[in-house]
DNA sequence: AATGAATGAGTTTTCATTCAT
DNA sequence: GATGAATGAAAACTCATTCAT
């Protein structure tokens, strides 16, 4: 018996992830994806079940994917705004070389395909950051406000700045970064 | 004979957002536009000749709705502080407000509707911050980063402020919604 | 009490057939007619129960005028020759003057509204020719052929001038009137 | 892998030829042609993109079929009467034995599914017909009459002839044919 | 009687899914 | 496993008919 390729896997989802980010969650069909990813439209149900589990499945290989690389390089320990550097550097490239699962996770989130238990996954992501955020206060660097709103600044402004990059508006580079990390910080620190 | 109720055209509006906030852009049908407006499927054709010209207008239709508020307060003239605090807050409450709006304007924005002029509208919404950072700059209480960057820390915090108050789970109210403008204003400032 | 219109019975014949001539038996929907006609669809209503009867008094209404001028000026007594150039030429100029209503009864024919009457009624109207043609071989200046043959010749000739004349592709005049009957008189006699 | 059937397209022909036949361009259905067809709706339209194109390729279809079989057996070149008889048979067997089709093309130029290009096609199908003719006048035999007017006679005598016989109402048979055709002669010879 | 907005059954068309090869 | 033709339920849309004014 030939085994499963599982690079179709990645190629069904590649072409979904682009088709979503031309024509939005609302305009794929699984012709189109089957077409995008050169491979016939039988073939695609032998690796999903259905369009609904193609959805899910994706979401939670991204998000697996993502959680993995916003803990990379922090380590809780050292200096805390190094640390913070490190996840929010993290999060902007992550978000820039994966741009169109970005919008993939956001329309997913309001879409008839997520469920309660995905949502609440979603909630995880920024689990990390909550982490940090307590451990800067700990430390007496961050000023005395809600989690929950510092996040707001700091996930806002990221995903704003990786937007307009990425629609060719506002084009991000080293030395602009280091400048919005400065004012992340302002934003944060006490 | 009977006369053309224009409620009905906000009706259709209505119940269209609230399916959008519901089961997002790619689960409507006019066939449950048509329940929840509370009419039969043939009437939501008289006032829209299909599918995506109701979307297509729906979305017009806020985009003014939106931009008008927006301006609302705002002289260009006075203390820059206060005039900041009026365009910062009729973006916060206005989301608030219209938080169905708001995700459809966003689902929109990536979905097979919308069209290029379309997408121009959008950045359009933007431009009374550009003209009030202008000003600041003016006034020397800005300090000297590009607007776009600005923006980005302005509306990505508002964006994420508004979600999560809507979606439970950071309630906002007049005290915190002035530790949040002291917060932007930080960020901002010279 | 107002009195039904009996003009608006006509201005929605007219329309009917108008449109018929235009797009097809296949392509008129009720909306098409009233506005042809300059009324509201409301109105049509009050003067036909529904589409297949407006169409099939239509019908009957054609069928009677059509029937009455054929036979002007006939007497079946004087000369045959004389007699059916009468009804000759009543049949093309009957069709050259309501071209309209020709298409309709032809399409009429083989189209869901027909009856079984009704598909008996039109073969009535070539009583007058079958009489008139017995006339011709008492008098033994008709050819011993199957009166249906004839006929055939007879009608077949005399539609397909007036289609073409109407249809613009040759058009008819006096001298060609007379030269076409003279063929068909040379296709009859004995 | 299921194979591509392409009797389907002759299938689906058929089935539509049958129920214009009995019904009028105007009572057809997507719905009715596939079940006539035997087979589902959907499949209907893997081979035609809509209800309109299969009607036009249906209608070129037959144009084809039609034009191919009125040229058999003439060469423009033998005895007159001969090339004559030959055409005249050919287009008299062909209505006959594809009555459901001339009923098609018939109601298909009164319809909104004809385009402009079309119309001339139809206008073709007559050239053999003219070619004979002239070939008939440059030897003398035919009469010195438009060939327009001829074609009336000629063409009008063969649509009713196999109209009566297949609504059986006169029904032909060689001897019959035989002596139409000598009619047909008689009002076209000089 | 006249109007045309409203209705919903009936079309056309799409698309997720199955299945023969 | 791979293919894409076939299927039919469900969606978009039309249109004959009704009905409030």
């Amino acid at each position: 018996m030939r085994v499963k390729d599982e690079q179709k896997v990645f190629k069904i989802y590649k072409a979904t992830l682009k088709l979503i980010h031309e024509i939005g969650i609302a305009g794929i069909t699984m012709q189109k994806i089957s077409k995008e990813a050169g491979m016939a439209i039988g073939t695609v149900y032998i690796y999903f079940k259905n369009k609904n589990k193609l959805i899910n499945q994706l979401y939670v290989h991204l998000y697996e994917k993502s959680k993995k690389s916003f803990y990379e390089g922090i380590d809780f320990e050292g200096d805390f705004k190094n640390n913070l550097k490190q996840v929010w550097k993290n999060y902007l490239l992550n978000r820039l070389d994966n741009h169109e699962e970005s919008i993939f996770l956001e329309q997913y989130y309001r879409s008839p395909f997520i469920t309660k238990e995905e949502k609440k996954l979603y909630e995880d992501l920024k689990q990390p950051f909550y982490q940090l955020l307590d451990y800067g206060k700990s430390q007496g660097v961050v000023q005395d406000v809600e989690n929950e709103m510092l996040l707001c600044v700091l996930l806002g402004f990221l995903r704003e700045l990786s937007s307009e990059h990425v629609e060719k508006k506002f084009s991000l580079n080293d030395e602009r970064i280091e400048r919005a990390f400065k004012i992340s910080w302002n934003s944060l620190k006490k």
